[in-house]
DNA sequence: GTAACTACTTAGAAGCACATTA
DNA sequence: TAATGTGCTTCTAAGTAGTTAC
């Protein structure tokens, strides 16, 4: 667990584009009820009572009055106590701005994630922007950065005058719709309408007639043909090329293609073996036993596996989480209700169940596995491989695809997160019974790989699934899609991009139209403009209704009254968790009107637990966006944000830089696309540790220069004062640090003697000599430590005579060296810290579009496998395709 | 209009394999 | 060669958003 971390590194992507001119803004502080606001205008609390009235007489003829699309939430339940202990320290005794409280972090105890950003004043734009016009801005950047934009001062100067003008302007426009660039090989797929069979077809007409098979390992065949004995390595060399090249022609370019519409069918033949089923349950060794009040229960299969779920986990976070124990107790006592223990011993409390036997015996197992020769782990691993073959790939239209997650899930613990009401809860085993296959009507029905019949089987083309099954902890749809890198999917991502592209010729507009609704007198169309300004602005997900029995967690239109807190004169402070009970905990200065507009929504009657945008939904929401620009959803603005923030950050890749200096130029635009989504990792347990081991390592390399800065000033004393920079002690090179130092290397020098020593006398002995005597080694190791004696002197003089050979001019420059070393291992340790709590990942696979990649690596000619991963690189064959050095997103 | 259902994308954790270090 | 660290892959939870049923 971290603490809260500093915010203004971590932020410099978000925080920027939010930050107005606080000295304009103070004259300009809201009132709750300002002159301009109509009766839709008022604070909404007001009207939810009289809603709340109506809506149970049915009353609901004016627009005001009409049912709200939200039900206010309810605070009950576990959920709540963890939102009680997160309000404690930001809760507002009025709705009116408060008086700015750091929030605490909240507690892992309490489901949310440690990291938080938090902004209290505004922060130069980031370095990376530097190079960046001003013209090359995308609004979401430019609307603060040092607090000079023009749509801010604008908005700032005079609440009535209208931001639109500004947000509209040319300068604002994003630099890639100034240049039009078009979707290089055909147009975007959202337009263009076919039949996807029939266009499928076009591609593979007639899709591997011979050789339909891939199975059948191309490369055997052609040995037959073309192997001699005379030229065997170059035929080898030749058939790989072959088979590469055919290989190649095989991958189905779906990309070079017509686009598919959004038709409803999807295939027209579909052939595959559904899932595959883990082994039964094997039971434990006799001898291996839970525990309960000290006596070893004798276990039916049944209630042991479960027993073993748990046993398995004691060591994790899991087993001490309270709601985590309970559930689980729970569903042990029912199971075991039905399976009791031989011995008849009534189980009552988890704090009586020891399950250490199991889990000393699962990590004996684990031992055994990793102590297992090559070969036997060859054998399993063939195994293994044998009985997934058939399942991991399909046939659609004839064409080999890739199937994703074809195993079925096996039983377990429901692992949920934060603070999910249900986590701990048993997961069954998955039996035939519970599972719908959708298949080609022609298609032979696969046989289940355990007893049993599968629950149905369909044939529905419109949908891309191979089976589907609802799971028992929360009734969820678990479904077997093909694998990430399938055609279908390609084709949906690529389509998700070229949305996003289309936003461009978009955004002017649609923030136009929004700064002018933040004024509106429909107090629907304010709360849907102020929340698409977060969206767009903060890249907040939509945030759709949840229900009572999952993790309270919320989006944009399910913020409530407790996630938001005003400090005058513009700071809006979220503090919510999100997505996987992700927090986001950041001060943000906004728009004037957008101040007002969320002191307005969390005015008077409007209390803890309400909704804070009580009139959006996020139907609502995304109909509007539709209507805006068609297929225009609220997720499609995280993607063209990350994509755009990405492309700008790019631009401080150093043009003359080593491939290295351009990858960390690369990755750090990578983490300022993570940080504006929010993507966190916990921070590895291993990570202080890890951190002190490198600390030590840049010690040590100190340590090296003052040996070499105090050999140079014994050479030359009058470089002291002449060189100043060189008599300064190297900072945290302590007096103890150099002794454990000093004892270490002592150590590490003796040991490598006495290892010298032994090998030396191992090699005379073969070479049938005479061994050495360990007189020889004593003395050695004695003129070690007479050495080490000495280092201990240089110690406490701080003199140090210069070694054999030195030089005034060859001690410079290693010195020179030496501080080079230094640096680089310190802007190591930095990257490292600050890349503790930052998932790159998620950003990397869903929101940035791949071609932005493609095109810098060929741009600044970085191998493309330094930047994706070979998944990655199966993902995206359409980007490597599509993109040259001037394709622009 | 709303809740439930459906199909899909997005997400961090966990597990695993490979690289580096001692 | 074993231990440790790191990055990649797999797993499956948790979102979004459209459709359907009432």
């Amino acid at each position: 667990m971290s603490g809260p971390t500093s915010a203004p590194d971590k932020m410099a992507v978000v925080a920027p584009n939010l930050q107005s001119t606080p000295t304009t803004l103070a004259t300009h502080a809201p009132h709750v009820e300002d002159e301009d606001m109509s009766e839709d205008d008022k604070p909404l609390a007001r009207k939810t009572h009289r809603l709340a009235k109506k809506r149970i007489t049915g009353d609901s003829s004016s627009e005001d009055d009409k049912p709200l699309a939200k039900k206010p939430r309810v605070s009950n339940g576990a959920a709540n106590k963890k939102r009680r202990v997160v309000d404690s320290d930001s809760d507002e005794s009025d709705a009116g701005p408060s008086v700015k409280k750091e929030p605490e972090p909240t507690p892992k105890s309490n489901g949310a994630k440690p990291r938080s950003s938090t902004f209290k004043k505004p922060s130069p734009p980031s370095e990376s922007d530097s190079d960046l016009s001003e013209d090359d801005k995308p609004l979401a950047r430019k609307v603060n950065g040092n607090g000079n934009s023009k749509a801010t001062k604008k908005a700032t100067s005079s609440d009535s005058e209208s931001l639109s003008e500004e947000s509209s302007s040319e300068d604002e426009k994003p630099l890639a719709k100034k240049k039009a660039p078009p979707a290089k090989p055909r147009q975007s797929t959202a337009s263009t309408k076919s039949t996807p069979a029939a266009s499928k077809k076009k591609v593979k007409a007639e899709p591997k007639s011979e050789s339909e098979d891939d199975d059948v390992p191309l490369a055997k065949g052609k040995t037959k043909v073309t192997s001699s004995a005379k030229d065997k390595k170059p035929v080898v060399k030749r058939e790989k090329k072959v088979k590469e090249e055919e290989d190649e022609e095989e991958k189905y370019k779906w990309w070079e293609q017509e686009a598919l519409g959004d038709g409803e069918v999807k295939w027209t033949t579909f052939e595959h073996n559904a899932v595959l089923f883990p082994p039964p349950y094997v039971p434990l060794p006799k001898n291996v036993k839970m525990k309960y009040d000290g006596v070893a229960l004798t276990l039916p299969p049944e209630s042991e596996e479960v027993a073993g779920f748990f046993g398995a986990m004691i060591e994790t976070d899991h087993a001490a989480d309270a709601k985590f124990r309970e559930n689980f107790f729970k569903d042990f006592k029912a199971i075991l209700e039905k399976y009791p223990p031989k011995e008849s011993v009534k189980v009552k409390s988890l704090d009586k169940c020891d399950f250490k036997p199991m889990f000393e015996h699962f990590e004996r197992e684990k031992e055994k596995k990793k102590a297992m020769t090559r070969d036997e782990k060859k054998a399993i691993k063939e195994a293994k491989d044998k009985l997934e073959a058939p399942y991991l790939f399909c046939t659609v239209d004839g064409r080999k695809e890739k199937v994703g997650n074809f195993r079925a899930e096996p039983p377990g613990l429901f692992r949920g997160r934060g603070e999910h009401p249900k986590k701990g809860t048993l997961k069954h085993r998955l039996r035939p019974e519970d599972i719908i296959i959708n298949i080609g009507k022609d298609a032979k029905e696969p046989i289940p790989n355990i007893p049993g019949k599968w629950k149905g089987v369909q044939h529905d083309n419109t949908v891309t699934w191979l089976a589907h099954w609802k799971e028992n902890v929360n009734g969820n749809a678990k479904y077997v899609f093909l694998s990430a890198g399938s055609s279908w999917k390609g084709q949906s991502d690529r389509a998700k991009f070229e949305k996003a592209r289309e936003l461009i010729k978009h955004v002017d507009k649609i923030r136009k139209d929004y700064t002018e609704d933040l004024k509106s007198k429909v107090m629907a169309d304010r709360q849907r403009a102020t929340a698409l300004y977060f969206i767009d602005r903060l890249a907040l997900r939509a945030g759709n209704e949840k229900g009572e029995d999952e993790a309270d967690t919320v989006g944009c239109c399910s913020l409530r009254y407790e996630h938001v807190t005003l400090q005058p004169p513009n700071t809006v402070s979220f503090d919510f968790l999100g997505k996987d009970s992700m927090r986001f905990h950041q001060d943000v200065q906004v728009d004037a009107q957008v101040f007002k507009n969320i002191k307005l929504f969390k005015a008077e009657a409007k209390k803890k637990g309400d909704d804070l945008f009580d009139r959006l939904t996020t139907t609502l929401l995304n109909k509007h966006l539709n209507s805006m620009m068609p297929g225009l959803t609220a997720k499609v603005f995280r993607t063209y944000n990350a994509s755009w923030t990405f492309q700008k950050q790019l631009k401080n890749t150093p043009k003359n830089g080593t491939v290295a200096e351009k990858i960390a130029a690369y990755n750090t635009a990578n983490r300022e696309v993570a940080i504006l989504c929010n993507h966190q990792k916990s921070v590895s347990k291993t990570y202080e540790s890890s951190k002190g081991k490198h600390e030590d390592k840049i010690r040590a390399l100190k340590y090296q220069r003052m040996k070499l800065r105090l050999q140079l000033f014994s050479l030359n004393p009058k470089l002291k004062k002449k060189q100043p920079e060189l008599a300064e002690d190297e900072s945290d090179l302590d007096d103890e640090f150099c002794e454990r130092h000093e004892a270490e290397l002592l150590e590490k020098a003796l040991d490598n003697a006495q290892k010298k020593f032994e090998k030396d006398n191992v090699k005379l002995e073969e070479e049938g000599e005479k061994k050495k005597d360990k007189s020889e080694l004593n003395e050695r190791l004695k003129e070690i430590k007479d050495e080490f004696k000495e280092l201990k002197k240089e110690r406490k003089s701080k003199k140090v005579e210069p070694r054999r050979a030195a030089t005034e001019e060859k001690l410079l420059e290693q010195i020179g060296k030496m501080d080079e070393r230094i640096a680089t291992a310190k802007v190591q340790l930095g990257d490292r810290e600050k890349l503790k709590d930052v998932a790159l990942g998620t950003s990397k696979i869903n929101y940035i579009d791949p071609r932005i990649t493609v095109t810098w690596a060929k741009k600044y000619d970085v191998p493309l496998e330094k930047l994706f991963s070979k998944t990655l690189r199966e993902k995206f064959p359409w980007a490597e395709a599509e993109a040259d050095k001037s394709w622009v997103f």
